[in-house]
RNA sequence: GUGGUUGUAGCUCAGUUGGUUAGAGCACUAGAUUGUGGUUCUAGGGGUCGUGGGUUCGAGCCCCAUCAUCCACCCCA
């Protein structure tokens, strides 16, 4: 066989031992607030069945789903000749009837329909695997990236967004992001919008084109509404309500004018009211949060249709970056599989955007790295033999010890140490075994003193 | 799906209007130092210049194609 460069599949990466720290030190953080608000974890296949996942993210999400081929011969059913004729559509299901998981909201509502007489109501779980997206890699932007989501089903209450929203700024305040935006809007409010304007069948292209007022400013906006249908007349009247500006109070009361004769729109504003009446009563004072800068932005759409309430996106402030979470609530998600009436609300946070962003910022603590913490050298066969006792008396008693495992030259041993961060060097030669008194040399400051191991043990447990 | 960027050592990159044997830093290996790492000094290994074709006496450099890459758009975490 022809030797081959090896490679990994676009937008996938390797994680060494130094990035892996990182990222656990993330989504340890994360998990340690998801379970203080009351949430319980758990894991899902790494692969659904292609329609569970098939027209739950509107087209374009679908054309992003990886699909698995089917084992075997999976050409030996379908009928050859039938081809000329096939789109790739209607082929697909025929060939494949798994597919990556796309997401861990969907999966989520699948397990809740399959699990409904086991769960007790409401059920909040939080789950961290990863997702899969045919996507075209860029910045911030990965084939293969971890979700950390939390959801809630069979609960209306508001009080689980205004949870979300302190999930939100605690979780972030202890990975160090010291500057970011909670911005929140409400799918009842764009439907009030789209009724007042009279076009309610459009809601769709017009939350899609406002959502894009920041990066293409009002004049895109207003191209690109009118490419979808809309008229001057139309824009007029929105025009003043998407450059809405000043504090959240101000904005809500222009809103409710604005709204008066959409009872729709009306709902969205008094549920954004409570979830800022929630946040305000649930806000502790704690000098280690930054403040909370929450902010209502009718512009903020997102694309997932399945959104019926509060919709949420988080953006760092510091680091220009997509956004680094983001959810809101569904009312009807686990209808499509046979459940009704089951509400439920939901965030997720980019784990890789926020990887990225520390990156950027410099925010991970620089202790993470230690792994051993003692190393024992290895000069001859009878130091090994006599080390090997004193190897598993160290492990026994708590200490990530490992011997090298050749009788290398030392100063090779003393830089696998150095290398791999070893705080510590046990160094056992002819004299030590003589006088059971260890060379104990310390790393940093480059100190050598001799103790017993029962010395040695105590000292490195401290 | 659309537009652009960049492909030279393991990594980051130089490389003159096209001209002999393609370079540097870092990393790696060895020695200076037979039981002492990080600093220093010395030496060494490592390249079909992304791939294929073309122009030319001669191509890392020019032309065409192709693949990969990154960035932006679309969309999204």
């Amino acid at each position: 066989m022809a030797i081959q460069k090896p490679s990994i599949p676009k937008g996938t990466r390797d994680f060494s031992p130094q990035e892996v720290v990182k990222r656990n030190f993330i989504f340890d953080t994360i998990k340690a607030v998801f379970r203080k608000y009351g949430y319980q974890e758990i894991q899902t296949p790494t692969m659904e069945n292609l329609d569970t996942l098939t027209g739950k993210y509107g087209e374009e999400g679908d054309q992003l789903i990886f699909k698995i081929l089917n084992s075997g011969d999976y050409l030996s059913k379908l009928n050859l000749d039938q081809l000329q004729t096939t789109t790739s559509k209607t082929l697909t299901p025929r060939i494949s009837e798994k597919a990556l998981r796309y997401d861990l909201t969907v999966p989520f509502a699948r397990f809740v329909v399959m699990h409904q007489n086991e769960i007790n109501l409401p059920f909040k779980r939080f789950q961290i695997q990863p997702v899969w997206r045919a996507d075209r890699p860029q910045k911030g932007r990965y084939r293969e990236f971890y979700q950390c989501d939390a959801d809630v089903v069979g609960s209306e209450s508001l009080l689980n967004e205004a949870e979300f929203v302190l999930i939100y700024q605690e979780a972030l305040s202890n990975l160090g992001l010291k500057d970011f935006t909670i911005k929140i809007n409400n799918r009842k409010i764009l439907s009030g919008i789209a009724e007042i304007i009279g076009k309610p069948e459009l809601i769709v292209d017009m939350t899609v084109a406002i959502d894009k007022l920041e990066k293409i400013g009002l004049d895109g906006v207003v191209k690109e509404l009118l490419e979808k249908g809309f008229r001057e007349s139309d824009i007029e009247k929105l025009k003043p309500i998407i450059e809405l500006s000043g504090s959240n109070e101000a904005k809500i009361q222009s809103l409710k004018s604005v709204l008066s004769s959409s009872t729709t729109g009306l709902k969205g504003i008094e549920e954004i009211e409570k979830i800022f009446n929630y946040t305000e009563q649930l806000q502790i004072e704690d000098s280690k949060l930054k403040t909370l800068q929450l902010e209502l932005d009718i512009t903020l759409a997102r694309g997932l249709n399945y959104y019926t309430g509060a919709i949420f996106e988080v953006k760092s402030n510091e680091v220009a970056m997509g956004s680094i979470g983001g959810g809101g609530r569904y009312d009807d998600l686990t209808g499509m599989f046979g459940l009704k009436d089951l509400t439920g609300v939901g965030i997720s946070f980019g784990a890789d955007r926020i990887y990225d962003v520390m990156e950027e910022l410099q925010l991970f603590p620089d202790n993470a790295g230690e792994s051993t913490r003692v190393l024992i050298s290895n000069f001859d066969e009878t130091a090994e033999t006599y080390a090997l006792p004193l190897l598993s008396a160290l492990r026994r008693n708590g200490v990530a010890a490992e011997l090298y495992p050749t009788a290398a030259k030392l100063k090779k041993q003393l830089s696998y140490a150095d290398a791999k961060k070893i705080s510590y060097v046990i160094l056992i030669g002819s004299e030590e075994m003589e006088s059971g008194l260890l060379s104990l040399k310390n790393m940093q400051s480059g100190e050598q003193q001799k103790l017993d191991i029962a010395a040695i043990i105590q000292l490195l447990n401290s």
